[in-house]
DNA sequence: GACACGTGGTT
DNA sequence: TAACCAAGTGT
């Protein structure tokens, strides 16, 4: 309530710690609050979720996924006691799948450990698999009204522009200066409530490239905006292009089945069911690599029939250019030799498995050009109009007379 | 510190 | 189109 602001030492840095920042957010998120699924419940298992779903992922996009991991897994014992698969597949088409392992696996060992019931300290949040700094102080904070700071994306841009922070905020240095001062700026009371109101303030308003500065209650408090820098801070190192790979997958049929394989528990979509192929080496045929990767990892000799469709697809560290071929099975009995299970399915219940998203545009065209099982909308005819899949971006088909040189 | 780890929206 | 960004964590 003091009027005046003070100046707190924190590492050799000032940091203001006027109460009248935290006032005027407190009181704008009051107002300006989105309504959101998560912030209707106190159920400190059902804010876990939330954070873990919002981790590099857009409000939008999580809110139909937590409507439904809620009705699938109501509490934390449902999910502790829920098969991998039950819980990718709830998790399909979200990203990052070790957030889901992680949640699943962590449930378990609240079970184990705590009695069923999750730790109410960011300290002990912290040994969960898939908690980490942020998670256990938002967890803490807007679940059990601890007194502990969250830093995201959104909070290191407001705090960045509002003290005028150059550099990059995810460099030691700078990111520890930043939870200082989200520490230091914590009201008594309300810390979740805070929290939320950074983040709220950095998504809604202080935008990363367009803020709407008339928009802040903190605008006239706002370094960076009295320098006319808000739209150049903060500053991130140029990102380096995606390396781009190629590779060749096959629809191989037989008996009215399909083939898929399940990856392997770890690393790249990890526990997710695919059609099996790889990766093309140099001077390889597309054709010639999905015969060798169907010997190598099924044990498989299979003929490649047709192209069905080439797409496009970004993964969070590398792009893949993926030449789809319908095949079919010569001899050979399939084995998991380089995954983690392998499986002939109906068409039809190729729904009840977690695939990639670029797996699922492939899923769309299957069903789609077939009459009725489709599980989504029609899709055009493959090889003529690629079919346009939000999911996916997709490449010129080719046709079926031969390549393009 | 650097890199692996998904997907979709925005500009 | 391509880059950037998102309520980050684990190794």
């Amino acid at each position: 309530m003091t009027p005046c602001a003070t100046l707190s030492q924190e590492g050799g840095a000032k940091i203001p710690t006027d109460d009248a920042i935290p006032r005027a957010l407190l009181a704008w998120y009051r107002r300006r609050r989105r309504d959101l699924p998560w912030r209707r419940t106190g159920d400190p298992y059902a804010i876990w979720v939330s954070e873990v779903m919002l981790q590099q992922t857009q409000v939008a996009t999580v809110i139909p996924y937590y409507e439904r991991w809620m009705r699938l897994f109501p509490t934390l014992s449902a999910l502790a006691a829920a098969p991998e698969s039950r819980v990718l597949k709830a998790w399909e088409g979200l990203g990052y799948y070790a957030r889901a392992r992680n949640l699943r696996r962590a449930a378990a060992q609240v079970l184990r450990e705590h009695g069923g019931r999750l730790p109410d300290t960011a300290e002990a949040l912290r040994r969960l698999p898939g908690v980490g700094r942020y998670t256990a102080g938002a967890v803490a904070s807007i679940a059990f009204g601890r007194r502990e700071p969250v830093v995201d994306g959104n909070v290191a841009r407001v705090l960045c522009r509002l003290q005028r922070l150059r550099g990059n905020p995810k460099t030691p240095p700078l990111a520890e200066r930043l939870w200082r001062i989200a520490r230091a700026w914590l009201p008594p009371r309300r810390a979740g409530d805070f929290n939320q109101a950074l983040m709220e303030l950095g998504a809604t308003v202080c935008l990363p490239r367009n803020p709407l500065c008339p928009a802040c209650p903190l605008r006239r408090r706002c370094a960076a905006r009295a320098r006319g820098e808000e739209r150049r801070l903060p500053r991130a190192p140029r990102r380096k292009a995606l390396p781009h790979v190629e590779g060749a997958i096959g629809v191989v049929r037989h008996a009215g089945r399909i083939l898929i394989d399940r990856r392997k528990p770890e690393g790249l979509l990890g526990g997710l069911w695919e059609f099996p192929g790889g990766k093309i080496e140099p001077s390889e045929t597309p054709e010639a690599c999905l015969r060798r990767e169907l010997r190598e990892e099924l044990g498989i000799e299979a003929d490649v029939l047709r192209p069905l469709t080439v797409l496009r697809h970004a993964y969070s560290h590398f792009r893949v250019t993926l030449h789809v071929f319908e095949c079919r099975l010569r001899r050979g009995h399939a084995q998991p030799l380089a995954c983690a299970e392998c499986r002939w399915v109906r068409p039809a219940d190729l729904r009840n498995y977690a695939f990639p998203a670029a797996n699922r545009s492939v899923i769309a065209l299957l069903l789609g050009s077939k009459q009725g099982g489709g599980i989504t909308a029609p899709v055009a005819t493959p090889l003529v109009h690629p079919p346009r899949i939000p999911m996916c971006r997709q490449a010129p088909a080719r046709s079926a007379a031969g390549r393009r040189t």
